[in-house]
DNA sequence: TCTTCTCACACCTTTGAAGTGG
DNA sequence: ACCACTTCAAAGGTGTGAGAAG
């Protein structure tokens, strides 16, 4: 590990940084200049009971962890000996030389809050240390316990219990040597990678020793600003008293009453002379002791150089530190305040030329010798080192040339470094990758070009208007009107052109942006967000007029620079109390559109509001910090359609970083000068009014697109994309945002929904899956509606229709701002139902009349969102109840509207024919389309066939039964007769012929159970049959109800027509139902006389039998032995008959469930609650069947 | 007596709330 | 009503210096 740790010192944009190495994991720890400067000396960290934090602060950036694995980031202070130090002759000596001294505290770990946390995460932002506390107090809580992810699922139950320390501080003792070390530990397990950061070796004190130590710290420390001007007066003080070493031999011997009284007059006298005339500081500035230190500015070393002379950072240096000559040839890398000049630059492309920061560094050089020698110190010394630069580093002569060359600049810088910062905020998923961006800048190289430096200048010496009033849109919309290829001369006054990939974007307004830039960038924000202003205003060139985009406005973190206005200075030292953070890209409202209608007009980010509430649930809102600086880009996404219908942000990305509208982002802080505000607010008020009156049409109306129904393409994309451009705009953001091809709706996407649907956010995440399962369904619909054979019109008339329908709904919204979603998701509903089989048989004429349609949309909106698809009925029962409630309002069944009296009353003709139909066993054969009355019908007649068929086997048997006992009776009278003439010969005979006559008797009997039994059964299956299509017509009797229900609670106009409709069906139902108990009674009546005549002739049989029986006993007294016990199987048929008696009770079954049946039939289509005595009968005729029909065995 | 430590203090910045005026 | 701005107060960070503690 000790060879990985090849620490290099590089410069990173102005900032100087160490590397370290620990296998893969690279470790840059920021600001190491400053740490340096104080290593240098000697650093010192106060210690208190209470808790301090440590300045400087350890920020380091961390790169080569895997993105997916959890890490935790530990600081560690790790001792760097066991000895004990003391500050002697200006120097830290070692107190005991051999480590016998008191054991050091074994090193404390601060855990960085933010862990666990995934790679991806800490590699993505920077690593600040800044919060942390170091004390002296042995009772102090460290923060260890809060450890790793392993340890908070053990603990979960302690977490009240940590937050309750103070878990930020970490236990030092004075006096001793310490060095900060990071550990990057890998969650869930062993793995960690340690980096000893050897510039950060400090001595920890309970007051500083050194004074250099001291002034560095306040010269760099914000909240030291209070002890600034002491010291400055204080070093005043000491020059004049003598040289340092003076200084330092008072504090060596300890001199503290007198050199504290001294310092407490000068403090005072420090604020008296606060407003010394900046030439009186300036020269006494010039002999300031921090002179003693000798610095090289950054700017001065080549690359080289810093990179070929690190700094030495063995701790033991500090010890050698205190000879001024070694110091002195110490290849410093920086001095006091020039940490803040560089500072200011970091992370910025201005340093390449922008106007702005040259001026903030002019002014600054300018106001701040009142109060800050150090600046003026390094650029004496600056300007004595290097001629070269005393004259282009002048204040007035770089602050002229950033008002010159900024716009020239700001093509050429088109960012590098932006790029990399950039695509830090977008889109992962995004498939433009940072070369893409990169290799632009040879196209925009060719494109930038002298062009613009010569235009701009002759243009402006002729604007007369008002640098803060808005361009000519007519010269706008020639540039953009104009081909990009020309490139020409003629742009726009007060506008600067950015390049991306053959795509121009106009920055408007960019004189007014520049009177900001010159008066400090501050812009306002409040907790409840306020509006950008100036608004950022650009136009667009060289867009493909038929592709979408979508146009996006993204803030980034410019730097990690917390910056004020103080005393009219732009003062940036780095952030002490925030870490940065990403801010949510701004989606343009227009977006998507096609590259024709950004083209066609300004594009002004108007609505955008800025705001300090990072809850806030706003998506036109940007979270922003306070006194952040931040970098506007434009980005240009093209939205590529895909399979499913809606957009996908698979195309190109473009970019364009407007550093011309850098801005700080200000707490409401007012700018100390005066002049400058009402400057502002002069101009605000001006061009805010003069935009308004001027320019009331400056934003772009949504452009509408006709629909274009020719296009081949619109047979196999459902998803009609013209139909995207008829739909007001928030319906389609809804289809951008909800297409199928994201995975999952994405929080932002959520968040554009809240602001589309004006609902809240968990409203739109609960309804995101139901938009897209009807967004499916309406593909799906219209993709199947084109495929299929059946449809007539291939010219996609359905597809025509369904948007048409929805459409036309639309119409009736335009009163209202927005669609509410509500709306949205029937008037989908509704394309899907008008998109039936019903409704495709209408003619377009009579589709195309808005008000009836609109009403018969209504209904059915009304009818499916509030009632539903009737369960278990699917599809044919929405399409019936669609056709009835069309029929209803409107005819059915094609041709012109007919009358509403006509409707309802060809309506309640159907339904009669669809019931007699049902009755009369012609079930399928009527007219009734209704695909509900084809299966209801036809289930009804399988029924009643089969109860019919049961019937004709019971008078089959019936009949049967009624043979036998005739040819029983024949026998039997005629076996008497032979017997009565012939002797006991003919005796034996006869009794052999009745036993055979018996027999057959019985045979036939048992024949006639049998029939009687099959018959049973299928009377029960009948039944069983009847309860199931009762069930059926109940359960479309309750669903016809509730749809007429709806109908009639929706459709107020049409009630009338409903009442006389529910009239006429409900009169057809009676004339129905009276036939069928007519047609039912006569069947009894029939089955009870066949019933009685059976009866008849078996009783008739019975008494023939039994005279029969008499006469052999009277007349044949010599075979009574034969003849035994008598003809008792005579008690067998007559109970058999009985039995057979209790066939009616069937018969009267078949008869109440005909009834029943009819009354269900009647019932259902009235939408009349069954009677429970029909069911209540056939239950019991089926009990009271079954119950009678049971045979006696006596056989 | 010397060194180290503690604490009150003045001063600063940051942050947010409330008030004011256009 | 909205917005921009001002004023004020609270909280927290900083070094200083007197005094206490070891």
């Amino acid at each position: 590990m000790e060879e990985e740790q090849r620490p290099t010192v590089t410069s990173q944009e102005n900032i100087t940084v160490v590397e370290k190495f620990d296998g893969s994991v690279k470790l840059r720890l920021l600001d190491a200049a400053l740490w340096h400067s104080f290593h240098q000396e000697g650093t010192e960290m106060i210690i208190t009971k209470a808790g301090r934090r440590m300045f400087p602060f350890v920020m380091v950036t961390l790169e080569g962890l895997s993105p997916t694995l959890l890490y935790s980031v530990h600081l560690q202070v790790v001792p760097c000996d066991n000895r004990q130090y003391k500050f002697c002759q200006r120097r830290w000596v070692s107190v005991t030389d051999a480590p016998t001294g008191p054991a050091p505290i074994p090193g404390t770990t601060y855990l960085h809050p933010a862990s666990p946390n995934r790679g991806s995460f800490w590699c993505q932002e920077m690593v600040s240390f800044a919060k942390l506390k170091i004390t002296n107090n042995k009772h102090s809580q460290g923060n260890v316990k809060r450890c790793n992810l392993k340890m908070r699922c053990e603990a979960t139950s302690r977490t009240d219990d940590v937050s309750s320390h103070d878990v930020r501080q970490i236990v030092l003792q004075s006096m001793r040597k310490y060095m900060v070390q990071i550990i990057v530990r890998e969650d869930l397990s062993d793995v960690q990678y340690v980096f000893p950061l050897p510039e950060t070796v400090f001595v920890a004190v309970t007051q500083y020793q050194n004074e250099n130590i001291t002034r560095m710290k306040i010269t760099h420390n914000p909240f030291a600003n209070g002890f600034k001007y002491a010291h400055v007066t204080g070093n005043e003080d000491a020059n004049t008293n003598g040289p340092r070493s003076d200084v330092t031999k008072s504090k060596d011997t300890k001199h503290k009453s007198s050199s504290a009284s001294g310092t407490k007059s000068s403090t005072k006298t420090a604020r008296a002379k606060a407003t010394v005339t900046p030439q009186t500081l300036s020269s006494t500035a010039l002999v300031s002791p921090v002179l003693d230190t000798p610095a090289v500015k950054l700017e001065d070393c080549t690359p080289d150089t810093r990179l070929s002379s690190p700094p030495p950072y063995d701790s033991t240096q500090i010890e050698q530190t205190e000879n001024s000559e070694d110091r002195d040839s110490t290849p410093s890398m920086t001095t006091t305040a020039q940490f803040r000049f560089q500072h200011s630059d970091r992370y910025s492309e201005e340093r390449k030329s922008p106007a702005s920061w040259s001026r903030s560094q002019g002014r600054k050089v300018k106001n701040e010798d009142d109060d800050d020698t150090c600046d003026v110190e390094d650029r004496e010394l600056k300007m004595q080192t290097d001629p070269h630069k005393t004259s282009s580093k002048s204040p007035s002569s770089v602050s002229k040339a950033g008002d010159e060359e900024s716009t020239q600049h700001l093509e050429n810088n088109n960012g590098k470094t932006i790029a990399g910062d950039m695509f830090t905020h977008l889109d992962q998923s995004s498939t433009v990758s940072p070369p893409l961006s990169l290799a632009g800048e040879t196209e925009r190289d060719v494109f930038k070009p002298p062009a613009m430096r010569k235009a701009n200048p002759r243009k402006r010496s002729t604007n007369k208007r008002s640098p803060g009033l808005p361009a000519s849109t007519t010269s706008d919309m020639e540039w953009c009107k104009s081909p990009v290829s020309s490139c020409n001369l003629d742009l726009p006054d007060d506008c600067v052109v950015k390049f991306d990939h053959g795509v121009q974007l106009l920055l408007h307004d960019c004189g007014l942006w520049k009177s900001f830039q010159a008066r400090g960038q501050e812009l306002s924000i409040g907790k409840d967000g306020r509006h950008m202003f100036p608004v950022i205003t650009i136009s667009l060139r060289g867009l493909d007029p038929a592709r979408m985009y979508s146009v996006w406005l993204n803030l980034t973190t410019a730097d990690d620079i917390f910056s004020n206005i103080q005393s009219g200075t732009l003062n940036s030292v780095f952030a002490l109390h925030r870490t940065p953070t990403t801010v949510q890209p701004y989606m343009h409202p227009f977006s998507p559109m096609p590259g024709l209608a950004w083209m066609k007009d300004r594009i002004a980010f108007s609505e955008v509001r800025v705001t300090l509430d990072s809850t806030l649930d706003d998506s036109s809102s940007l979270k922003l910090l306070r006194n952040r600086r931040y970098q506007p880009q434009i980005l240009v996404r093209e939205e590529e359609e895909v399979a499913v219908g809606g957009f996908g942000s698979s195309g190109d990305l473009l970019f364009f970083p407007l550093s011309e509208t850098t801005f700080i982002a200000a707490s409401q802080a007012p700018s100390p000068q005066p002049e400058v505000r009402k400057a502002k607010k002069r101009v605000s008020t001006l061009t805010s009014t003069t935009v308004k009156k001027e320019c009331p049409e400056r934003l772009p109306d949504p452009v509408t697109y006709p629909l274009q129904f020719a296009a081949p393409d619109l047979r196999t994309l459902p998803w009609n994309p013209a139909f995207m451009s008829r739909t007001p705009e928030p319906t389609h953001r809804l289809n951008n945002l909800c297409k199928m091809s994201r995975d999952a709706a994405s929080s932002l996407s959520s968040v554009v929904l809240c602001d589309v649907t004006r609902l809240v956010l968990s409203v739109v995440k609960q309804i995101m899956m139901t938009r897209l399962f009807v967004h499916f369904l309406l593909v799906l619909m219209t993709f199947v509606f084109c495929q299929s054979a059946s449809l007539q019109k291939t010219d996609g008339a359905v597809t025509e229709s369904v948007f048409t329908s929805t459409y036309s709904y639309h119409h009736l919204n335009q009163a209202s701002d927005y669609l509410s979603y509500e709306q949205y998701l029937a008037c989908t509903l509704t394309a899907i139902v008008f998109s039936t089989e019903p409704v495709r048989q209408m003619e377009r004429t009579s589709f195309s009349s808005s008000e009836g349609d609109l009403r018969t949309s209504t209904v059915c909106i009304n009818g499916i969102i509030r009632g539903g698809v009737p369960r278990g009925f699917a599809s044919s029962s929405a399409s019936s109840d669609a056709a009835a409630n069309s029929a209803l309002l409107g005819g059915v069944g094609g041709g012109p509207v007919a009358p509403p009296t006509a409707s309802a009353d060809a309506f309640a003709s159907a339904q009669a024919s669809a019931l007699a139909s049902l009755l009369g066993g012609n079930a399928g054969s009527g007219s009734s389309s209704s695909a509900f009355a084809s299966a209801s019908a036809s289930a009804f007649a399988s029924a009643t066939q089969r109860i019919r068929a049961a019937g004709s086997a019971y008078a089959a048997a019936q009949a049967q039964a009624q043979a036998t006992a005739s040819s029983l009776l024949a026998a039997l009278q005629s076996s008497g007769v032979a017997q009565s003439q012939a002797s006991s010969r003919a005796v034996s005979s006869a009794t052999s012929a009745i036993a055979l006559a018996r027999a057959e008797a019985q045979a036939a009997v048992t024949g006639a159970r049998e029939a009687y039994a099959s018959a049973v059964a299928r009377a029960r299956a009948g039944v069983s049959t009847l309860r199931r299509t009762e069930a059926t017509f109940r359960a479309a009797a309750s669903a016809f109800a509730r749809a007429r229900a709806i109908a009639r609670a929706s459709a107020s106009r049409v009630s009338a027509q409903a009442s006389a409709f529910a009239f006429a069906m409900a009169r057809a139902a009676v004339v129905v139902r009276d036939a069928a108990a007519d047609g039912a009674r006569a069947a009894a009546q029939a089955m009870a006389s066949a019933s009685s005549r059976a009866r008849a002739g078996l009783g008739s049989a019975s008494a023939d039998a039994q005279a029969f029986a008499s006469a052999l006993a009277r007349g044949n007294i010599g075979t009574q032995g034969a003849l035994g016990g008598g003809l008792p199987g005579l008690d067998g048929p007559s109970a058999d008959l009985g039995g057979l008696l209790g066939l009616d009770d069937a018969g009267s079954s078949r008869v109440d469930g005909l009834d029943g049946l009819g009354g269900a039939g009647a019932g259902g289509n009235l939408g009349l609650p069954l009677g429970a005595s029909a069911s209540a009968r056939a239950r019991a005729s089926a009990t009271a069947t079954s119950g009678s029909g049971k045979v006696p065995g006596s056989y």
